[in-house]
DNA sequence: ATCGGGCGCTAACACGATTTAGCAACGGAG
DNA sequence: CTCCGTTGCTAAATCGTGTTAGCGCCCGAT
């Protein structure tokens, strides 16, 4: 059925030199290897007219290379997050002539392990473990065997892995700044952590950072937060709950929500109240989730860049592969993407004093 | 630094036999080949004391097969769909022991060129032309290389390729069925696409589908559609004029949007208008997108089984590999997979007349 | 005439598995 | 004693490429 495949033998015997010189030639090195311009010329044609294409399979056994990365997540399917982290990765990948193997472990320390088993079978030449929301994870024992990244996580035990991390500080810091520019200095409450730095979820990294930059923020310009409500998840039905508990008590000027989705409860919870955004209540928030923009008025939010996560991701294990290990020299760094804001429709200024200073 | 890779001849020179003996023995064709109980069971002890694992790229180069499938799809990142898909598929690869290597077109003909070329490279076994929305593609003349189907996709030209589809017209009676089960008889109206059959996009495949679904079950049960708003793109804000455009004329009963987004749409034009979902006007939808059980109430909607897709894409393409395509029959058969209806609380019981025949 | 050396190319091995062909030993039949 | 068939294993070829070592030729120098 399907013509069998072109090989360098082909060409060889077509262009009438042996394996070794199409090989020599094809791979670039005939000129440093005093091969004459007229074989050179007459098997990059032959080639060409056979329309040749090394095989990567057999390249592999002999260089131990192939070309393909692994990427290892815990889940691909919640949160669109993953797919645009994936496209990400995919494009910088494919700028290399790389190719990624995909795999999910869904928290499974077993099937991680015959994952990163079955990577290395076909001999990955990196490895990014990515995790789907921030947070620290353990890192399994087998990746020593190839140079690898984490994605959107940090080992929980320091190890030589460099880190891909979205810039939680500095979006919090832009959050209040979005506020605080609009001229909101009163009024300024936090749903979903908070206030206290020890009032966040265990397991988010996000949670705390986003908290800590938006408190340094704010302090900066002699702000104090009014109040927060926390969440026990990030969902809009606690986003509601705790924006409504909230609005029994006082009635803020500008809420910080955590992310979109409890946003999106907060939506609802003001217009119960009969609260307009943004006219009564401004609103920021995090990760530009694409309801964001779906939402009225649209959401003023700080977006979690994940296509450029995902690109940071392999640009960064490029620099791992190329890299002699063994050296151990900046080896645990942490890299961080900055996080930019989405300036829409939520947030108005400040219709309260404009007293600037 | 990484030890070197436990490799077959190890075995074998550790339990003092040949490299084909530890072969035949590893694969299981030891009793087949007259190898003797005692060998056997040395053979097998050694490897596994030695953790051999067998290196796929090198049986890939021997035997042509790489225990590795392509996923091509136009685009891994709009809509969640990819990333379930995706998981469907993973997780039907991975319980036969098969990995995925994933790559998106965009829509470019030249990328998709060089991306089967690349898949083709590695000797992927087998290939998953996915879209991610339902349509009919181009189908590339190089995917013959490889057995492959098409996922969420129809070949345009007449193509010997297996389809993957979500059954729509089902979807579209079951839609039809939660209003008519709901003793909705009038004021039905649609927002998307029609009355017409031929009021729908031209790509979509879905649209019309859905439509023909919707317009047989309503005309069995002797309803007639009241009327219908169409929708440039099947966005929120569309979903919002078009609903708001009907609400200036008539007051339905009964919406079934064409998908969440527009549902959600509609949701905020009902607000508008004063009506409360589903006292006033019940809605049914289709995709059961993430947002359908954010929405308040939420959202009944037929649900897209894009995990079970993915599965099905992965079953039907090793029916295909296993078996010998020379011969031509069943080639391309086409698949739907049953889309479930979520019932939520976006449909209430007609309040007018309960009258059944 | 002989030797050394640069030039241009190739023979041969390696990578790690699968698979074909066949070898050595043994026992039983003639 | 010879021949043949069976048993139990192994040598060697193979897949397609990359890489090392080296071969033959021609030219100039001695």
């Amino acid at each position: 059925m399907s013509p069998r495949r072109v090989t360098l033998a082909d060409v060889a015997k077509a262009a009438g030199v042996s394996r070794t010189t199409a090989s020599l030639v094809l791979s670039g090195r005939g000129r440093e290897l005093r091969i004459s311009q007229d074989v050179e010329q007459r098997v990059l044609r032959t080639a060409e007219e056979l329309q040749y294409r090394p095989n990567i399979v057999s390249r592999g056994l002999r260089t131990g290379t192939t070309r393909t990365i692994g990427f290892v997540s815990d889940t691909v399917a919640t949160s669109r997050l993953a797919g645009d982290m994936i496209k990400g990765a995919l494009e910088a990948a494919r700028d290399r002539g790389f190719m990624l193997i995909i795999g999910e472990t869904e928290g499974d320390a077993e099937l991680e392990r015959l994952l990163l088993q079955a990577m290395h079978d076909r001999q990955v030449d990196g490895l990014i473990l990515a995790s789907m929301f921030t947070r620290t994870i353990k890192v399994p024992k087998a990746v020593t065997t190839a140079p690898a990244v984490l994605l959107n996580a940090l080992p929980k035990q320091p190890a030589p892995l460099p880190a891909i991390l979205p810039d939680e500080v500095e979006a919090g810091r832009r959050a209040a700044r979005v506020l605080l520019d609009a001229g909101h200095r009163d009024g300024i409450y936090l749903i979903g952590v908070g206030p206290r730095l020890r009032d966040v979820p265990a397991e988010s990294l996000a949670a705390v950072e986003r908290l800590v930059g938006i408190r340094a923020a704010l302090g900066e310009a002699g702000v104090k937060v009014a109040g927060a409500r926390t969440c026990p998840d990030w969902q809009p039905e606690y986003g509601l709950s705790a924006t409504r508990d909230l609005l029994r008590t006082v009635r803020p000027r500008a809420l910080i929500c955590f992310n979109d989705r409890i946003a999106m409860g907060a939506y609802q919870a003001l217009d119960d109240f009969g609260l307009k955004v943004p006219a009564d209540v401004s609103i920021v928030s995090f990760d530009d989730h694409p309801i964001a923009s779906w939402m009225r008025p649209q959401l003023t939010t700080v977006a979690l860049p994940h296509y450029e996560l995902g690109r940071k991701a392999v640009d960064v294990l490029f620099g791992e592969i190329g890299r002699d290990r063994s050296a151990g020299d900046g080896a645990g760094e942490v890299h961080r993407v900055p996080m930019p804001v989405r300036h829409r429709e939520s947030v108005a200024p400040s219709s309260g004093a404009d007293a600037g200073g």
